[in-house]
DNA sequence: TTGAAAGCGCTAACAA
DNA sequence: TTGTTAGCGCTTTCAA
């Protein structure tokens, strides 16, 4: 285990490899892309030049040359959440399975980070790109679009001019509210509305879908947030333990779990009973929720499936470019009951 | 919102710019790399040249001709594990500071895809690769380095020849211990010792020195596991759940978050009391492992502190091949003490 | 300060 | 089946 590292010499090339195993350079090409070209006899030969000499194929320069790269790049607003590792996950399974790769960029909730990531792929000249954007700009992904750029959107905005792939959010409103109304809350709440961010209002508008068909047995009203984190939660929470119980809404649609989280928090703590007084149903089924002490009800997110989806489209296009029409897939959420929102008439624990 | 899109023509490259702003190839490069060296009015000419065309430099040819990159692949064991999400926010922290970019390969806990992103970052030129690896391999790190990839190995094993960043796991399994034993108990098991996976023989003999210092005071035993996930961990508290309770033991040390989630899981079902008769705490501080009804305590992980260590070693050496010593440097976890071990005469909820 | 030209390592078309 | 060669788009001398 010495300090002394092999000299840093620069990395063999595909001319090395030909020199030593006496061929020319193109067929050291042809032995990588193309062997059913190459007698066995050289192949082999070649192949052993390669494996002494330890080459790695320069893949700039292979890019450079044929002017196409097998790299997807996905660029994610937030890699904490697990609905965007989802995607990742089932990108991943896809684009290997048709002999891409992916490679991650973490946006990280900052704007200027995903412009970067944009940008990065962009130089790198990948493939396509994925993106998971930053809910408050479409603008970068319109701009690369614009330059010719292949990407196919996943839970963004719809309207843009090119493949996404979304959740059906205004049903996972709907399937929340309804869920609530069928465990008997009569006075809901849909927290975390934002006009301008079309999937709260798509979830709102479900929620207002689901009261509708009570035919007033059932009313709604909205709280808006500035944001869906835990923070915003217990603000929400505070308030609601100051109402008399009597007025006060029993069940809660909440725009995000961390929301959910802090306002079940707040409930709690102020002696409010979640959920025989006040039911409520989160969203995504993020992991980052499950630390509530009470598991939350929530609205689980395609995210898997979203992640294939989109890199069967982003594939479909590269492949063909010119037979291709844009498409808009929704996929649906799915209802996970659990304890926050559980029947008013069972005792919990 | 036509279904039109842009023509695909060919990307605008420097000559196209150098063309339109009327100048020659090299000044529209000096432009980019080194504006110092150009008149202000010339600069601006070809500035807007730029703007009027899209033009995006092509990273490829970038590499190709000047053999450097300004990417630093990370390939990460296991994303969902929000210890190694940490290690990739710290550095890309760090590496964002130094002006480069960190892109991910998740190796979603399989060998071959972790050779795929090595393969990947190799063949890209990356200007260096941060590894946090499979436990189960280090050859294809030391192949990697061996053929003068620079590479940081982030919560792998000790030995390699190469810079390296760990956490301290003799110190995390001795808080872990000693935390137990101060809470009052007495009978100690540490669950998911394997031996030939160093970070867990580590942490079983922290808690080893914790135990030795009580003089005999308490006993430790230890107990295998194939894996560290929460199936094994039911497994063993099957097991548990049969043993009386004058010769069951009362404080448990657990590998892994989701180990000591499914060791409390089955402990409870069984009528066990956690953490009355049983305390428990985990390790890694896993918001997967936040699902528990009953708050983990646990031993956190220093994941954001080693990602950013990571990424200055890695510079270190890149910047300074020849003067570069390797270094190993190791970082403190720290106890979280929560519910699962709450003091034995303390009545939780 | 600007321009011209020689590669960087590879692919792909064509010749032998 | 194998060899030769012209680029791919950029950086980087070196001259002008």
């Amino acid at each position: 285990m010495t300090q002394q590292d092999f000299p840093a010499s620069p990395p063999p090339t595909m001319a090395d490899v030909a020199t030593r195993a006496g061929v020319a350079l193109g067929t050291v090409s042809n032995v990588l892309n193309a062997p059913e070209k190459v007698a066995e006899a050289t192949r082999a030969r070649v192949q052993r030049a390669i494996d002494e000499l330890g080459f790695v194929p320069n893949r700039a320069a292979r890019v450079l040359a044929a002017g196409t790269s097998t790299t997807i790049g996905f660029v994610i607003v937030d890699l904490a959440n697990s609905f965007f590792l989802d995607m990742a996950r089932g990108a991943e399974r896809e684009a290997e399975r048709q002999g891409m790769n992916v490679l991650i960029g973490d946006s990280d909730l900052r704007i200027e980070k995903q412009r970067t990531y944009l940008r990065l792929f962009d130089e790198e000249r990948a493939a396509g790109v994925l993106v998971a954007p930053h809910p408050d700009t479409d603008e970068d992904v319109d701009r690369a679009r614009a330059r010719g750029r292949r990407i196919v959107v996943v839970n963004g905005h719809s309207g843009l001019a090119g493949c996404s792939v979304d959740a059906d959010n205004e049903l996972g409103g709907y399937l929340a509210a309804r869920h609530l109304i069928e465990t008997g809350r009569r006075r809901l709440l849909f927290v975390g509305s934002r006009t301008g961010v079309p999937a709260l209002e798509d979830r709102a508008r479900g929620a207002r879908r689901a009261v509708a068909e009570t035919n007033g047995a059932v009313v709604l009203s909205l709280r808006e947030t500035s944001r869906v984190r835990a923070e915003h939660g217990r603000e929400v929470g505070r308030e609601l333990a100051t109402v008399s119980a009597g007025r006060r809404p029993d069940g809660i649609v909440a725009a995000s779990d961390l929301l959910a989280v802090g306002i079940i928090e707040v409930l709690l703590a102020s002696g409010v009973s979640v959920p025989a007084e006040v039911g409520v149903v989160g969203y995504d089924d993020n992991r980052a929720a499950w630390d509530s002490a009470l598991p939350i009800s929530t609205v689980a997110q395609p995210g898997t499936e979203m992640g294939i989806a989109a890199t069967r489209l982003l594939l479909e296009e590269l492949r063909s470019p010119q037979t291709h029409r844009h498409r808009h897939i929704v996929l649906e959420p799915r209802l996970v009951p659990r304890e926050s929102s559980a029947p008013a008439n069972r005792h919990p624990r």
